[in-house]
DNA sequence: GTCTATACGAAGATAGAC
DNA sequence: GTCTATCTTCGTATAGAC
């Protein structure tokens, strides 16, 4: 995937007000000045502000639940889950704005990056439910699915935006002992 | 508190369209329009639009706070967790809009009502936060009530919003297991 | 490929009638 | 207290220069 600079630069500026503000909220020219860019350059590059903005969500879902399962790989029951569970958390810290702009989006259903935003529940909460289907193959996959990963989440937030004293493992831990 | 039917009308209305599109995509037409009133009886009601929108998270904040409270009231240890937890599911189930809403908003920083929302962590988090005190006085309060809070929380959406044929007592079954 | 200048529509807010 | 009409600003998107 070749990525210009400019690109680059847009995303990483578009994502960090978005995160913070919302999407409709912030303008292309925010943006643009942020990145450094021109307003022409983005309208460029991403044919428009919803194309950047799906443009977004499609990669970072996809580190994402490349990240999940390269983490899970190999791994079964609970030392899959711990692991899904340290990783999602390290994904957080990582890119704390896409993980707001997640919890944000998922539940929307009235947007027109709606396709984009479904591949959140699909892949990466996905990735949960397939280790939870094998570790308890009693329990509904799909529902414990999003349980563990609004744990992880909210926790994972919580720290980030609240209390960014704490320590990954301190989160961990927290969330690994309610979960169990 | 005294509402009028005119009050009533236009709240409902904009919780319904925010949810779903989000607050600045969603406009005080859009609002007029659904609510059955002309655009200046929410201006003249609410004084601007973001007016409009802390009053909707105060009032929301402030019923599910009393429910939570209510619901764990005289209990303690795990049978306050479980009543907290079947509590939050009932009230996501009641109002799932405002639940969309506080899951959009609670970890956004550069908003105008941000005073508003941050009653939702402080409240009802907050109520989570006392009971895991009480309970588990060697773990992280705060932490440990946002895993609980977020397990529950999006165990919830996804049912209403993907899996609606599902039932209270599933989704309660599910949440309960993974967080014991 | 990036910039500046501009067109054009949308949306928050207000004034005054009823 | 609610409505209609209007003002004004802001924001997306495009055209064309460099």
């Amino acid at each position: 995937m070749r990525t210009t600079a400019t690109r680059d630069h847009i995303v990483e500026a578009a994502l960090s007000l978005v995160a913070d503000r919302g999407f409709t909220a912030t303008s292309v020219d925010d943006i643009a000045s942020a990145a450094g860019v021109a307003k022409g350059s983005v309208f460029y590059n991403f044919g428009s502000k919803s194309g950047l903005f799906e443009a977004i969500i499609t990669e970072g879902v996809a580190r994402l639940t490349a990240a999940l399962r390269a983490a899970s790989d190999g791994l079964h029951g609970r030392d899959a889950l711990e692991a899904l569970v340290s990783e999602l958390l390290t994904q957080i810290r990582a890119h704390p704005d896409f993980a707001k702009l997640m919890v944000a989006e998922t539940f929307r259903t009235g947007r027109s990056w709606q396709d984009s935003i479904r591949l959140v529940r699909e892949e990466s909460m996905g990735t949960f439910a397939v280790v939870v289907a094998e570790t308890w193959p009693d329990r509904d996959a799909s529902l414990t699915a999003a349980a563990l990963f609004g744990a992880a989440l909210l926790a994972g937030l919580e720290w980030l935006v609240f209390q960014p004293e704490r320590t990954l493992e301190d989160v961990r831990a927290a969330v690994l002992a309610t979960v169990h």
